[in-house]
DNA sequence: GTGGTCTAGACCACT
DNA sequence: GTGGTCTAGACCACG
């Protein structure tokens, strides 16, 4: 797991946690650990406090992408993953409001198109790392 | 003009102030009236407090989407949009997050640019209403 | 909303405040206030901590029995009420486990109706009051 | 006795254990062999730890199902079992929340019934197997 | 005045 | 040593 933090970004911490973990399932997949560093230990190693790993763990669990036992978080098999609604919801209201936004700003779809690619390029480039 | 608040929605509802003007001039562009409603009668319309329409109104004037004058709030020329910085971060930081989010729940690229078509789609039909 | 707390059960504050809230609004219905009291406000008055009241209003939130907005926590439309995987799935464990228990026990069936047929008089007497 | 756990569920590993114990009492009752495997066997059978077969065994003693001597731990006669208050008391609680649950999300007595005759059901196949 | 976030620290249940 | 719960208190965003 390598994660960042920016704790000067005005996304809140927990939701930071959120995408960092995220991402390194999507980059590492299954060579990754299944079960994660808990949350008072992930806390101490970068700095937050343990309650803030701990809301970052649940909401990932309430998405379905952890689950929860007595003796820690672990990562859920990728097949078993059910896209919940309110996932798709929030997808859906960041498109509309990209949408809306290149509108306006005249950001044609092709530049949304070369930004989604070099955001691609760029994650994979952190595997390689 | 039309504009729909949700005063029930997590979303601030500045923000959603600041979208659904964004979206009126990107529908109807240049057959909109050029100055705004005064922040109070917007206020009193929208059944809000004054300093959120306020607030949403001086975001767009930082944006260049509108622009203020002893008189009120105006429609910019779009030609004059300039592409700030800050909201190219946000439009990239959104895009990173749906592209995590649609790696991690087996979305595809084909099931987006299909949610990105409906969401023009939908705002093309409120036009002819 | 009457609401009660024992804060010598064992069973979790926020638990016994989602139920108390529950049962509110089952018994009370439409004769309730939309609009909850606020965490900090509902905290003191039970002499709890805001956050337990927080955390006992989110998971309403999660489950949908309340909506939340900025303005603070209000109790959703009953006829929206779509019932989620996970309340179902911790229905049915205690119905399992009520079974198993009762087979154990020699409580017969009808013993457990009777049990039940109280509860709902309980309750209804509650109302009255 | 065939017991299955599932270290990955949130409900406690001995709480597990005790409800499959149980389960196997009710479903094989006198064709079960008395005594019980030691706790040192069962907890490596299961790869869980000593102290949680440790503490399933001793609940159960204090609710009367098993009894305890030198030799180890043993079944009671069905016809011995005496109705613990706390046992109902327990029983009472999630009654009580199936209750309110089931007002809430509109779930008919009827289908309760039906989700209870399921179990049964399943409980009876698991003894065919 | 509303909730949201974050921190700090304590005690408890489970393994 | 793991997470869960609860408390206390601070600062911030929103309205």
């Amino acid at each position: 797991m390598f994660i960042e933090i920016n704790p000067h970004d005005e996304t809140p911490i927990y939701t930071q946690l959120m995408y960092q973990i995220k991402k390194n399932i999507v980059l590492y997949g299954d060579s990754l650990e299944k079960d994660l560093p808990s949350v008072r230990s992930l806390a101490s190693d970068l700095g937050i406090n343990m309650h803030t790993v701990n809301k970052a763990y649940n909401r990932l669990v309430e998405e379905g992408v952890l689950s929860k036992s007595k003796r820690g978080y672990f990562i859920q098999e990728q097949s078993s993953l059910i896209q919940h609604e309110n996932v798709k919801e929030a997808m859906l209201e960041k498109l509309t409001q990209i949408q809306i936004d290149a509108d306006i700003y005249g950001v044609s779809e092709q530049t949304i198109s070369e930004w989604l690619e070099s955001i691609k390029i760029q994650m994979k480039e952190e595997v390689e790392k």
